[in-house]
RNA sequence: GGACCGGUAGCUCAGCUGGAUAGAGCAUCUGCCUUCUAAGCAGACGGUCAUAGGUUCGAAUCCUAUCCGGUUCACCA
């Protein structure tokens, strides 16, 4: 249990014990980091309780602050400022805390909670490669599944692939007719971007067609419907769903080709998946669920034969669950796939790793499944996430004013190279180590940069300017932490050595200011893994890392850690240093974000 | 029009389960490398927390209204 939780337990045991008469609700008892400006660690606010006791704050604070002191070991002190009760916790506390824990790699991983929870993510199109906007989704996606399983949960990442309907059936009528049996092999290029410039090509070629129409005297919105290229695709589409041999063997082909390329960016990516879903087999689910639904009466008939549910006790409107002709609608397959989900996995929580565009949806598809009083109902969680904008607008890969991941990853890579380049840091490396820290360095910088903001907020990426490598930064971390590896080289010390061999510290002298920060910093560590579990926000890891190393760098230039004033100050600060290090690895680790241990 | 999300320093963002004088990074300016990595540190500058009311001992945080921006409300997926 953390120190502030032991606090308020305490704290309430206290009021409990001194003022038996009186509820005070649990509430009501805060705690918070002391303002530096004050004398103390934590704060135990009075405010809540002058009411219910009808006394005055230096009264009630003086009773708790002599109960704490009594009832704890490590409440050494306290002081009443203006219905603020600062404690101190005692430096011995600090000091065991760090001898107890900084060699263990599994502070801040939490036990089993035995639950089984689903993370959705990327579930990407195959007709044309990922943007930079799927970055975002992916390494969400990626942090989010890491966190859960962080804090005790055991996770299952899936991706359902959209591997079906008539955007794929444009990118294979444009090989077709153009290709000339070209494939990714005979013109070297990664098979999601030659899939995708097909579908680029399409779109050409329709904007052509309907040109030629309308100077021929066409309406332009007929057009636009009748286009011939237009007319075979959902030909083509057709045929598909008949299981037309030709055309299904040639959408394997074209999907091998794309699922070739996903697979280069995703290992890139440092991203996996434990299973797959393929929309061209869940199509079809959820037409069974919607006739149980009907015959339940939870939804209803039209006179033309189609389905509906009745939303509008919730505030929406109706909406529809099968055609007329039978066949099903997006929900409907998405019901499908999620009582797949939980009965393939015997899920607890089911997260989907989705843009916020479609909030309405999913509010939707858990309405309509708890409508049904399906178990797997209450278990959905919809990860909403804002989409990432360019200064012009939306990204739209019809307008090609997508920023492509490839070229992205790529581009911070060569911005690694080139800092690490300009600042002469390349001495001491081959060039197979200068490969990988750039890699390190360049991907780092890009997840971080992606992870920083709360995921519901929109963010705006300006591709005309770089990503920095300074301040608010994966990078910032990594230096901080090479730094420390760079000290224990020094002095010969693993990076987790063996608890043995500090076990005879013994601390003598108060702890600095810089010294106490950076314990305290990471005696709070699991509390906000916890969060960002709890809260589904990874972005509250980048910021307590960063704050960390921030810590560590201000402790790095007040004091001296191989020449320090006595041995006693060397071991402590070769154990902070030794645990600084490991929880940001931890953390960053959990992100996907590695750090080197030179750079 | 209804629903949902956002509006905090010039820019990008923390803080939002109410607590002390609203914090970081970038940018601008001033210092600091014969001592463990200056991708760093110390400091300066910069705020009607969109606006107006309300609740409270106390509001950036909660409530109401308004303004601005976004998303969504398809027999598309």
């Amino acid at each position: 249990m953390s120190v502030v939780e032991q606090i308020k337990s305490v704290a309430r045991e206290a009021l409990g014990s001194l003022y038996p008469d009186a509820t005070i609700p649990a509430s009501a008892v805060t705690v918070n980091q002391t303002k530096p400006e004050f004398e103390g660690d934590y704060t135990l606010v009075l405010f809540p309780f002058l009411k219910i006791l009808r006394q005055k704050p230096d009264a009630i604070g003086t009773a708790i602050g002599d109960y704490l002191k009594e009832h704890t070991d490590y409440v050494t002190n306290y002081s009443i400022v203006a219905g603020f009760l600062n404690l101190t916790i005692s430096d011995k506390f600090w000091a065991d805390f760090l001898q107890n824990n900084f060699v263990n790699t599994d502070y801040g991983t939490q036990s089993s909670t035995g639950k089984n929870v689903m993370v959705e993510y990327s579930s990407p199109n195959t007709n044309k490669p990922l943007h930079f906007g799927h970055l975002r989704n992916i390494f969400l996606g990626y942090a989010m599944s890491s966190v859960l399983e962080v804090t005790g949960n055991n996770v299952i990442k899936s991706n359902l692939i959209n591997d079906r309907g008539i955007h794929i059936c444009k990118s294979m009528i444009a090989w077709q007719k153009f290709a000339n049996g070209a494939t990714p092999e005979s013109t070297g290029i990664k098979g999601d971007h030659f899939v995708g410039d097909y579908y680029v090509k399409f779109n050409d070629a329709f904007k052509q067609e309907v040109e030629d129409m309308v100077a021929k005297g066409a309406e332009k919105e007929v057009a636009e419907k009748e286009a011939p290229i237009l007319l075979a695709a959902q030909e083509m589409l057709r045929k598909w769903e008949a299981g037309d041999e030709e055309i299904v063997s040639l959408w394997e082909t074209m999907n091998g080709w794309v699922y070739d390329g996903f697979d280069v960016s995703y290992k890139r990516m440092g991203v996996d998946f434990n299973k797959m879903y393929y929309e061209s087999d869940t199509y079809l689910l959820g037409k069974e669920v919607v006739q149980e639904g009907l015959d339940k009466n939870v939804f209803l008939q039209k006179e033309d034969g189609s389905i509906w549910i009745d939303l509008q006790d919730e505030g929406l409107d109706q909406k529809i669950l099968q055609r007329k002709d039978g066949t099903s609608v997006y929900i409907t397959q998405d019901i499908g796939t999620a009582i797949k989900k939980y009965e393939d996995c015997d899920l607890d929580t089911s997260i989907y790793v989705i843009g916020d565009e479609q909030n309405y949806h999913m509010q939707v598809l858990k309405l309509i499944l708890q409508k049904l009083k399906h178990p797997c109902a209450d278990g959905i969680y919809h990860l909403s996430y804002g989409m990432v904008e360019l200064p012009t607008g939306k990204m739209k890969s019809r307008e090609g004013t997508v920023v492509d991941a490839d070229d992205m990853m790529d581009e911070m890579i060569a911005i690694a190279k080139q800092q690490t380049e300009e600042a002469g840091k390349t001495d001491g490396f081959t060039e197979e180590e200068l490969k990988a820290l750039y890699e390190t360095i360049g991907l780092g910088a890009l997840k971080f940069y992606l992870l920083r903001v709360d995921p519901k907020k929109k963010m705006i990426f300006d591709p005309k300017e770089s990503i920095d490598l300074h301040g608010f930064t994966a990078t910032f971390i990594q230096y901080a932490h090479a730094r420390i590896c760079s000290i224990l080289r020094k002095e010969k010390i693993a990076q987790i050595p063996d608890a043995a061999s500090f076990s005879n510290f013994n601390l003598a002298t108060e702890l600095t200011e810089a010294e106490k920060k950076l314990i305290v910093s990471l005696e709070q560590y699991p509390d906000v893994m916890q969060n960002a579990a709890d809260d589904y926000n990874p972005s509250l890891l980048c910021n307590y890392t960063f704050q960390l190393a921030q810590h560590f760098n201000s402790f790095y230039d007040a004091h001296s850690i191989s020449k320090a004033e006595n041995d006693e100050k060397k071991q402590l600060r070769l154990m902070i240093i030794i645990m600084t290090a490991q929880v940001m690895r931890h953390a960053m680790g959990t992100l996907g974000i590695s750090l080197p241990n030179k750079m």
